[in-house]
DNA sequence: CCAGTGGTTGACTGACCAGTCAATCCGGAC
DNA sequence: GTCCGGATTGACTGGTCAGTCAACCACTGG
């Protein structure tokens, strides 16, 4: 009746890559089996190996698609004519709003992928790193316009800048901070107001390094 | 012939501890394998489970044992008469030279723990957070006698100021940046300027929300 | 010299699970 | 209607590994 029920070919495939992001984010890629992702699919066992070579293919496919977005989004917003504060913003903002709109799909990338220094993380350093140049760019072209200080290094910041995200992220996927629309939008106005703005009240001890 | 040779009790106990910190470094919780411990340490397999009821428990007191020295000095820095910066710096200094002093050790807490939402992060989560709450009531107090704005929460000052930090070592865990004396305190000095000194060149659109 | 106690050993077991594969289904081509 | 090939199924296998346990050792105190 509905398509689901007669899905086939890569709507299958779609089944099988939203069943894991379900899975993965509520047990974790270890702690999860290959028939919990298949059971949540509605789908047989054997059928994600028809898709995927391994359980690993699976994640390595959901992170894939999902930065490589993340990196077209940044690129477009860096050609746009914008004040770098605008920049880290518009950034602050998709991250946060890929968060809104599907937290598991966002858990299971920080979680298993960007955090995981010992697994997925080494395997796709190369893409995560690709993140921190496009916005360190950002940072150094403001740096030379001098809308930016050079107290920092454009890397030093792009790190500062992305652990900021990540770790407001985080603070939601632990449910240590509150969630909502009004928390989401105060998040992207917060990080980039401490990392643009600082604690300071006055930046008399600011000096260039 | 040397105490390694004829340790026993307690000794012991240690030893399968600092081999721990090394096998899980090295190829992380999940991928080791208890035996890997008890050859690292040149202990027995079942020694393991004469000091610890589980491999599980190796980990959290690894994690409990360096957690709580993180909380005295951080109680303890707060404690002294200083500017909220120099606190913050001090904070950030004890983190970073803990990473130079034991790397390994500081890993496997961040890989392991502190970010492992789906395993030890939940666990310990309270304990987590009680470092959090310590930092935001530096910056809660810095705002009270005016020396930091009040643009952003305490709350959210802390997390982006931890997650730099945190960001910064996970750099150096990925060998993502160079490491060395230099960049350690380098390191230190850029973390407390990002979040204190803020990017902008100008403040003018800074303002308390 | 002989228990007794606590540290130490490592072979073994039971459970778990990724990945395989032979069989079956189904829709289209002719 | 029959045949073909890709999609789909799920029982099964092989290997792994955490945790157990019965035996062994070394010191101590009587």
């Amino acid at each position: 009746m509905a398509s689901a029920q007669r899905a086939t070919g890569p709507d299958k495939r779609r089944m099988i890559l939203d069943a894991a992001v379900v899975v993965f984010a509520k047990k974790g890629f270890h702690a999860c089996r290959v028939s919990d992702i298949a059971d949540e699919a509605n789908v047989a066992y054997g059928l994600v190996y028809h898709y995927f070579r391994s359980k690993d293919e699976v994640l390595d496919t959901l992170f894939l698609e999902r930065w490589n977005v993340l990196l077209e989004v940044i690129t477009e917003i860096d050609r746009q004519q914008l004040p770098a504060r605008d920049k880290l913003y518009a950034i602050a903002s998709f991250i946060v709003d890929s968060y809104r709109h599907d937290p598991d799909l966002m858990k299971v990338i920080i979680v298993e992928v960007t955090r995981a220094a010992n697994s997925f993380g080494r395997t796709h350093l190369t893409t995560i790193r690709e993140a921190y140049a496009l916005i360190a760019g950002i940072v150094e072209k403001a740096q030379a316009d001098g809308s930016f200080r050079c107290a920092v290094t454009p890397g030093f910041a792009a790190l500062a800048f992305y652990g900021a995200i990540e770790q407001v992220l985080t603070g939601w996927i632990f449910d240590m901070l509150p969630r909502g629309e009004e928390e989401f939008d105060e998040a992207k106005a917060f990080i980039v107001e401490t990392i643009c703005g600082g604690l300071d009240a006055d930046r008399a001890s600011a000096r260039a390094v």
